[in-house]
DNA sequence: TATTGTTATACTCTATAACTATA
DNA sequence: TATAGTTATAGAGTATAACAATA
């Protein structure tokens, strides 16, 4: 944006209509988010998406994989390939649902309850390093907003 | 989840671990919010990353490719195949720097700055779609969160 | 006939490495 | 030698359509 070597280019970015861009605060707030969190959960051999997989295959739901789709607003053919990583490293079983047999229930195995107790502190630990320049109130605040938009229902 | 019929599938979510992840409710809430954004910007030729680029170059900045790499969190070699497409279309020059031959600085011509006009209407009725359960009062707090995730520097 | 999981396909996004032309 | 833009490639993410087994 030529200006004086040293001076950030994204100095005067701050002052354009784009700072005030939910849309394009959101894409580069999540970039970045997403990167470190990745980053972190490759060092035990997950992504943020089988990740939250794996957290839902621990939480006792008995979540087939129309729900995992639902729930993480993924196609169900996504759903598959996900799974079949996770159960291909031994973390999940898909069980057979005895009163529908067209439905798969994913349970965590007991590897996949301990990676994921591992992984929940890594994530967290992603999550705080993400999130350094806001305060707690600020980071309970975005909880909350957040927490709004996926929950309430359209 | 194994409920009875008319039952949302995450009617019990909320109350699981991952309701309190903010790493699971960001990749939820940018997810929803992409989609809609993006379905509006199709309808005039434009994503949310050709969006942000057509904005930087009618913004006056002067912003070279690599300044709109830097802004906005991509690799320079993305930038290129952005920049052909809005190029392509004649939404946008690539003017060299007499300063420096090998920057390019990424200037919007008039149909770009047209083009744009129109945009940002799409772009913020995307937004208010997508953040439509949030308080005027939410949104703006929404926007300071980010804005102070996206521009305090590490 | 409708639904669950699956396969297949295509397109977008992300990440890297290497090349060219300029500095 | 270092940097800006470019090309190429591979892997991850997103979106559809169609199929087999089951309801």
């Amino acid at each position: 944006m030529i200006e004086p070597r040293g001076t950030g280019a994204l100095t005067r970015l701050a002052d354009t209509a784009l700072a005030r861009d939910i849309g394009y605060l959101t894409v580069k707030a999540f970039a970045g988010s997403t990167r470190i969190v990745n980053a972190r959960l490759d060092e035990i051999g997950l992504r943020a998406r089988s990740y939250s997989i794996l957290a839902l295959a621990c939480s006792g739901l008995d979540a087939t994989q129309r729900d995992l789709a639902a729930a993480l607003e993924l196609d169900p053919s996504q759903v598959v390939a996900l799974v079949d990583g996770l159960e291909s490293s031994g973390l999940v079983r898909r069980e057979q649902d005895p009163r529908d047999r067209r439905q798969r229930i994913i349970q965590a195995t007991p590897a996949g309850h301990a990676l994921f107790k591992r992984a929940r502190k890594v994530a967290s630990g992603a999550e705080a390093e993400a999130l350094a320049m806001l305060s707690a109130a600020e980071r309970e605040t975005l909880w909350e907003i957040l927490r709004k938009i996926v929950f309430a229902g359209p």
